[in-house]
DNA sequence: TTATATCGGATAAATAAAATCCGATTTATC
DNA sequence: GATAAATCGGATTTTATTTATCCGATATAA
């Protein structure tokens, strides 16, 4: 019921280039470094957000990565969904007929409305609203 | 960011001792045949639920599991929690020093609000929600 | 006293998460 | 062009967690 590293990382990623800005490559070992991201790692998380189209890898000498999206309309599920796959939180609610029990069973509705509502939490959240409450924090100092 | 099979589990052995009755003892065996659990494996899952209050262990010939609390005031998050800890999305959520992040991070409040409303969807469900939900299914056959 | 059950600690097996390695490829710059 | 700087992407390794199982000890009914 917990979210993973990879998750972590990528939000991380996304963070940081949304806060760069929308057209600027950024190297991934500078990306690694100030977010604390093992290097090789966060390559493997950026090809799985260039397939989703959310960031676009730049090869070769001053290579790295570029966000796609602007930041207003990417969103936490977005992120979230390119590295997990689809979020749920028992595998019922994707695929009833796992469960002998699924014809009659009304915890499966309850896995489902739980997931929907943190989707929808999630869904709610852009990047552009995080970058904007950070530095409203940091501007209050 | 999902169940383990360990929660799904503990639910149906729940829910199947909500089914007998209060004061029923059903062994160990029965409850694992019927709700298709691995016969250990119930043992250990049974023990945490004991230490948490909501089964009863009754050991020695004809022993076996009873439930504790009425199903009325036994809540999903109850059992969830009993084997699992405390539900959280992120280990910021808990512990906000575990993230160098963490001082400014607005994403950890949106874990933490996912995780409040999570958990509060859980604790709404009590068993005997479920059951009635399940017989009301069944009776309008 | 015997048969039936669970206890609970230790351990094993399987799966998933987290991370690394490296030859291939791409691009900027000299 | 040649070279250096990057990433690609597939394979592999390491580590952690999940999912069990085993078994001697203990408890209880008959």
């Amino acid at each position: 019921m917990k979210l993973t590293r990879e998750c972590e990382y990528a939000v991380r990623c996304v963070l940081y280039l949304s806060h760069e800005g929308k057209e600027i490559v950024v190297g991934r070992r500078r990306i690694a470094e100030e977010m604390e991201i093992p290097g090789p790692f966060l390559g493997k998380i950026a090809q799985q957000l260039a397939r989703s189209n959310i960031i676009e890898i730049v090869q070769g000498s001053k290579g790295g990565f570029r966000l796609v999206p602007s930041p207003e309309k990417l969103t936490l599920l977005d992120v979230i969904e390119a590295v997990m796959g689809k979020v749920y939180l028992n595998d019922c609610v994707l695929r009833p007929d796992s469960c002998f029990r699924s014809p009659t069973c009304h915890v499966r509705l309850v896995w489902k409305a739980a997931t929907e509502r943190l989707r929808e939490t999630l869904r709610k959240t852009s990047f552009a609203k995080l970058l904007e409450a950070e530095s409203e924090y940091l501007s209050s100092d």
